[in-house]
DNA sequence: TGATACTATGAGAACGTTCGCACAAACAAC
DNA sequence: GTTGTTTGTGCGAACGTTCTCATAGTATCA
């Protein structure tokens, strides 16, 4: 009954029913060079009597052309990547292409093997989200050797590739602002702060006070550290050490953890800056154990807007990043690529947008939160 | 500088550098058939010193297998299917396999398009979510073509195929008895409930009342909705119309809009059973708004287990489903099919797990929500 | 000793398309 | 009327692999 290897039909017994050769029904059925409607009728005639299928791997073994993208993300579980992918399926669809998509976990051996696995397959471009910032050796092998691919989320110093990214610094400067307005000086920031080396915290804060910190090759939440450096120096605010906390891992726990110290400890801050949808998972998971009210016991603003934010009374305000179009225009990009666009590369940097609901609240002057430090009274200078 | 066309290193190259056949390089880098030690090494060396890179079209193109799977997914933005996708990628990729993934959003024609398109892309296999129940022809055909189909989260009446679903009975009626438990008679229910086609709400209660519903087709939320009225009949609680709330679409605003209606009429249910993440999400802002005290002026419980339920106080109870494993699961299947298993076609169903937390309380019998009915008194009685 | 495996290699076909080229007819331009 | 350009068609090569088959050496076994 049902045949185990069912021989699909091809362009050969399309043309023989024709009565024509299979140069010409592939010129018809493929849509190149030329052909007369006679023919054009028979030879479709011909091929929705017998069903036929066209052989996409023939096709692009011979053309070199796959119409497929290939896409790296970190974890399309995460509603960042799955956002994103979301928007590069949509113009991809739209353009007859298809997407093969790999998980890296933001490793780099992974992303080595993805890519690997991409390339074999002869994808036309890759869209990628990458791992590490620095080498990224294959990635520049790649295109040496012809495969165009366009960066997300994130820059490779020095790689000749399009980028989409957002403008992390200027989005998580804009929530430290609007934290600063309410009257908070004492603001806590709850932060991945994983892959970047070079050094410990204290001496990255330092450098960026020196203005010797090139934002653009940075990690999105490193860059999300410097809008929070950069709105406290513009509003004269001193850095307290203690109240940034480097998480070091990309998980809700530990964030958790982190937070649970922050706010049991001395000095507790009286107000809150996550910088990724993780983080501030682990953190509502800490304060919601804390029984804290929001605002009136501590005030919070969250980078990634999450759907439970909105209705998760007060309403939390979040800062959030145009995922989908994110991925659209990666897509757009990679497409430009593929279809022989050699203008110079360019670095798409989206704007972030605030969605301010009733999580941040005016810091009271004899707000019974935090201890009497210096930085309260200076709230009332403001 | 950079070729436009970058000529890869074919296995022709890597022979002659060898001083061996083609078929002979063939047989070493592509690791079937036989070869000796010694021209193993040389030919591996070959190949490395060239960078050779094996193309998989090629391949593909004459063993017939392109170690693709091939994904239709509803829409891999939502939680739902990102899980369900990341279980799917991490075994294929276990297994060298890659994917290739499409979003139908639930309409036929799409659905349609993305087989055709997978189809001629040559993947070796198929996961669907299907849209349509009763007929879906396109998958019927390309089953008959020899090409296996897992089916996922649903069943299409009378394929041919493996699946792996949810048990969305037991999982609803567990959710109905543990409030029912907890006192509480006059349940709400909030659920998509758009697909069915057969007649009316009530027509399908009378049916189900009498036995004449086969669970095993229905869409999802339908069969979520059995599980509701099966656990009223086991406790011998009357159904009330009112009470089961169609939202006739898939949108959080539509069920928001929908629980509005419910909890602001008369009759107010004194507990809630959301269908859905969405429902879930649309029914949560509509108690937002309403500025409910959870559980004091209403308990609720929900189907699909969404990361803030955790932390959003006092924690909402929910059921869980294995997406992951839901994903792992049909990857499972779809490879043994792809390996030439021939094994009867097995439904797998997966148990989903209940969550408990406070979103569930007591019912108080001198309470002042919902109004003074005959099922509350017979909350008396049991 | 012969028969029967198993191992090892190469020549050339095959997979299903598109591409390059040759040829021819039709039509336009001078 | 010649020349050129556009249109239409077919033949056979090409894409980069693996497959089939032929050949042959070397164990293994009775």
């Amino acid at each position: 009954m049902t045949e185990k290897r069912a021989k699909n039909v091809t362009i050969i017994e399309v043309a023989r029913l024709a009565g024509v050769s299979t140069a010409t029904a592939g010129r018809v059925l493929g849509g190149y060079g030329y052909s007369s409607e006679s023919i054009r009728d028979k030879v479709r005639e011909a091929a929705e009597k017998l069903g036929y299928r066209p052989n996409l791997l023939a096709r692009g073994l011979i053309t070199g052309k796959t119409q497929t993208i290939g896409v790296v993300a970190g974890d399309m579980e995460s509603p960042f990547y799955a956002s994103v992918l979301r928007g590069i399926a949509d113009v991809a669809r739209s353009r007859g292409f298809g997407i093969v998509v790999t998980n890296s976990d933001e490793i780099l051996q992974r992303e080595r093997e993805a890519v690997q696995l991409l390339t074999e397959k002869q994808v036309d471009g890759m869209i990628v989200a990458p791992s590490d910032l620095q080498t990224a050796q294959h990635l520049r092998e790649i295109v040496a050797a012809g495969c165009p691919i366009v960066q997300i989320d994130r820059l490779v110093h020095g790689l000749e590739a399009d980028a989409v990214t957002v403008d992390n610094v200027q989005g998580a400067k804009a929530c430290i602002e609007h934290v600063i307005a309410a009257g908070h000086r004492r603001i806590g920031l709850i932060s991945e702060l994983e892959q970047f080396a070079a050094g410990d915290l204290k001496s990255f804060i330092d450098l960026e006070a020196h203005g010797r910190v090139d934002a653009a090759t940075l990690y999105p939440s490193w860059q999300r550290l410097v809008g929070y450096l950069q709105a406290h120096r513009e509003a004269g605010i001193p850095v307290e050490l203690d109240l940034v906390r480097r998480v070091g891992a990309y998980s809700a726990e530990a964030a958790k953890e982190e937070t649970l110290d922050l706010l049991q400890g001395n000095g507790r801050p009286t107000a809150l800056f996550t910088t990724d949808g993780l983080m501030s998972a682990g953190t509502m998971d800490a304060i919601s154990e804390l029984a804290l009210d929001l605002p009136q016991d501590l005030s919070i603003i969250c980078f990634d807007d999450l759907e439970w934010m909105r209705f998760l009374r007060p309403g939390i305000s979040a800062i959030a990043q145009p995922l989908n179009e994110m991925g659209r225009t990666a897509a757009r990009l990679i497409l430009a690529r593929i279809n022989g666009d050699t203008s110079p590369f360019q670095h798409q940097i989206l704007a972030p947008s605030m969605r301010v609901r009733g999580s941040v609240a005016p810091l009271k002057a004899e707000g019974h939160q935090g201890s009497n430090r210096p930085e309260r009274r200076k709230s009332a200078k403001a």
